[in-house]
DNA sequence: CTGAAAGCGCTTACAG
DNA sequence: CTGAAAGCGCTTACAG
């Protein structure tokens, strides 16, 4: 006649789904279906079911809901980088979309390297994300192989293709590319320097686009180009500066493929008592911060960063939901800023 | 005789842990413990197991895994900002630790806002991390409460307590603007002003620091303190600066509460052909990018955020294990980094 | 050291 | 519109 010994308890202790239905007097389906808003659910049933929730303050098992769903609420988002505010601004923007649709994302870090996204994307797959948003389509033949066995909706940004079926959102580097070299040529400028470090597939298209119009004005000169695989940064933007005018003193336009190393180029151009744009014209990439306050103010391009990272959450959303979507490639463009430097 | 009719295929149509463990011949509970490396399981089973699981390129489910154990294997770190590059260093250092751990961390942004934390840390105790670690100690009751009762292991970061039972890791923010305040006072600074923006508590905190320490050196004027919570940004600190000295011109001595507010009052100055620091010394806070580099280069006090955030996720590594772990309070210290501008 | 049973807290698929 | 049953894929607790 003992009582049975009490298990050890287990779980969480959190009120759970069945003491929500108990307390509401339906069945567990029936608050499961309430709660989640399914609309085969009794207006009466709604009502006492989420009062119950409230006063138990129940918040659904998140991987308990996994479980049974085989998925969960999160999306994934891929960046190469987060010391590149670029992406700051577009994983922000992807937040603010997302977050009130209850989705948590989740942020992967590739830093710019292969193996490392290859790692992520093999990380979250594991625990399937309800869809994924990458940047770029620079990756390993695994990784992309398995995002698109994974059946996860994915959106690309940053960059365009015409393939079939791929979602992606951006705007044309190339054509940004040219844009700030007939920018310069408009200007007056003959002899312009390509400056980039990183090396990433979007600085070398941009570069790419910037080479081809000196070509066609045929003022294209191969040695004024400095490319370095080291991280962009406004130190490395001053000693490549310093590098460049040192060896090549006629120089008198120069894009840098990014605006910290802008940024850096015009604190060395006045600590070489260098004249911008007098004697020099320069011309950053992507509008970052300090770029509209600097000395003289800095000429660039803006890229659309909290627009991509939006229009891609929105893109997503409706992939997710099966909605049908318009155009699967999204060109929200770019903007070349003329400011005082170039 | 007819065959029953194969069920609809629910689940992720990956290989599960019973998969691995028929292949290798053994219960799915041994080849849970062989997988997860528990001590108590035959060498020879290990092997097998691990073998199996190799070829069947078995990953296992997060979420039945979170769910059997009540405990996700996840880290959620909580920030106030990832536009301020200060916590995308300290997010990275923690990254780098807990990621060869096989844990993930989830970051939350608060954007400086306290309901927002609040609904942050609602969320993920919803599915409780195994840890946290959270940026200083200024939150709502209703957080506060909510990390203090979930019993997941929490590190405070960026700042420091003497209280009980709390862990953390940081620098005095005080001492900082005491030092600030100590070297403007050596170079014969007498009019010194604090420009602070955002005005968390760890701005304020600073300014604190500094205030004394002008107080006890009788050269404290309430007047030269310039305070806006308005977000901390290079282009406020032109602002700020051009406010100030265009009010006070004998001001000879600043300390802005953040680099991004010092470099702007480097440009400033520099279009108002204000001399630094001939005219006016300038001091920052962080050491972010581009006070090394910019001109005249920038005066400022290096804080340990690598540091804080490996210190953090391997103190929280500790707890986490249960391992007994020396004082609670880790003080990293910071250095006045001195350069041109002060 | 190994295993059969039960359970974690939800949702799917099937009936009614 | 509502519900009883089964299942998602692991791990805990108990035995041996």
């Amino acid at each position: 006649m003992t009582p049975p010994t009490p298990r050890k308890t287990r779980g969480t202790g959190r009120p759970t789904l069945e003491e929500v239905a108990r307390r509401a007097g339906v069945s567990t389906i029936t608050a499961s279906r309430a709660l989640r808003g399914l609309s085969s659910v009794g207006a009466e049933y709604v009502d006492r079911v989420q009062e119950a929730a409230r006063e138990l303050n129940y918040v659904a098992n998140a991987a308990a809901r996994a479980l049974a769903r085989a998925q969960s609420d999160t999306v994934a988002v891929l960046v190469p980088s987060l010391t590149n505010n670029v992406f700051t601004d577009v994983v922000e923007a992807i937040h603010t979309v997302l977050r009130p649709h209850g989705i948590e994302i989740l942020i992967g870090n590739s830093h710019y390297l292969r193996d490392e996204e290859e790692a992520l994307v093999r990380h979250y797959l594991a625990s399937p994300p309800m869809g994924m948003i990458v940047t770029g389509f620079d990756r390993s033949e695994a990784a992309r192989r398995l995002i698109d066995a994974s059946g996860v909706p994915c959106v690309y940004m940053m960059e365009l293709t015409r393939a079939e079926n791929v979602y992606c959102v951006g705007f044309s580097q190339q054509d940004a590319g040219e844009a700030v070299a007939r920018h310069l040529l408009a200007r007056g400028c003959r002899r312009n320097a390509f400056i980039a470090a990183q090396l990433d597939p979007r600085m070398l298209q941009r570069g790419e686009g910037f080479r081809r119009a000196l070509q066609r004005a045929g003022m294209h000169e191969p040695e004024l180009e400095i490319l370095t695989p080291a991280p962009s940064s406004i130190g490395l933007g001053c000693e490549l500066f310093r590098q460049l005018l040192t060896r090549r003193p006629e120089v008198d336009g120069i894009f840098l493929g990014n605006d910290d190393l802008a940024q850096g180029a015009l604190f060395e151009a006045r600590r070489m008592n260098i004249r911008v744009p007098e004697d020099v014209a320069i011309v950053g990439f992507n509008d970052l911060a300090g770029s509209a306050d600097c000395v003289p103010r800095l000429t660039t391009v803006r890229t659309p960063r909290a627009e991509m990272g939006r229009t891609a959450a929105e893109l997503l959303l409706s992939i997710m939901r099966g909605e049908a979507v318009g155009a699967p490639m999204i060109d929200l463009g770019f903007e070349l800023v003329v400011r005082e430097s170039a």
